[in-house]
DNA sequence: CTGTATCCTACGAGATACTG
DNA sequence: CAGTATCTCGTAGGATACAG
């Protein structure tokens, strides 16, 4: 009960399955600052200007379940939760840095080619 | 009136204001087919299952106003449409690649380490 | 501090029917 | 063939309040 709902199953292109982890508002910008090094949830919170506690929460469940993000809690309180990447995150982070790569030149074009 | 609706503007991370363009869930499988050569509506359509006309054609608009698609209309009868890939479009398959080879992995994750 | 639990709204995207 | 025009529905994601 996890993918059952989930109709693109196209033989035809690779990237179809994994579409679901690239989407999402904050899914890639997470990943980003995770790349960076192990944060603790406000931290984060605080690198997403307006993202709301329960967006970012769901996010980060989904990036969980999707074996991206790890989570590890430390039972005392105050809660501290710190979150990283998992070892399939860090082998994501040569797409991520392509990106990095074209959208830089992206915004480039931006400037200058667009209205 | 094009981006003013788009609230994130994080010069923290060079990724996020092209989010958009990664995300939606036909985007990169359409980039990915047209990155094998120019395709007409017809093609494109069958060869993503399940899309309608009317959300193909609103991805595309995306797209080309994104700059990543070229749309080449030949006046005729019955008409006939051509979509290819910008030079921006072109500049992205890197990413695309990169991504690619990550799924490849993650589905072997997903088959063997996932319940 | 790090969450849940609701409520609410905007938008992506499918279904369907119609046009040049 | 390649679109538009509506309608509808599900869901992502914001606002807010509360909890351990």
């Amino acid at each position: 009960m996890k993918n059952e709902n989930y109709e693109i199953d196209i033989t035809q292109c690779p990237i179809a399955p994994v579409q679901k982890v690239i989407s999402g508002k904050w899914n890639m910008v997470i990943i980003y600052f995770l790349s960076q090094g192990v944060m603790r949830f406000g931290e984060l919170q605080r690198k997403l200007p307006g993202v709301t506690q329960a967006a970012l929460t769901k996010q980060l469940r989904l990036l969980e379940e999707y074996k991206m993000v790890h989570r590890e809690i430390y039972k005392q309180v105050p809660p501290k939760v710190e979150y990283s990447l998992t070892e399939t995150g860090i082998k994501f982070l040569p797409v991520l840095t392509a990106l990095e790569e074209w959208a830089t030149e992206y915004q480039v074009l931006e400037s200058s080619a667009l209205s």
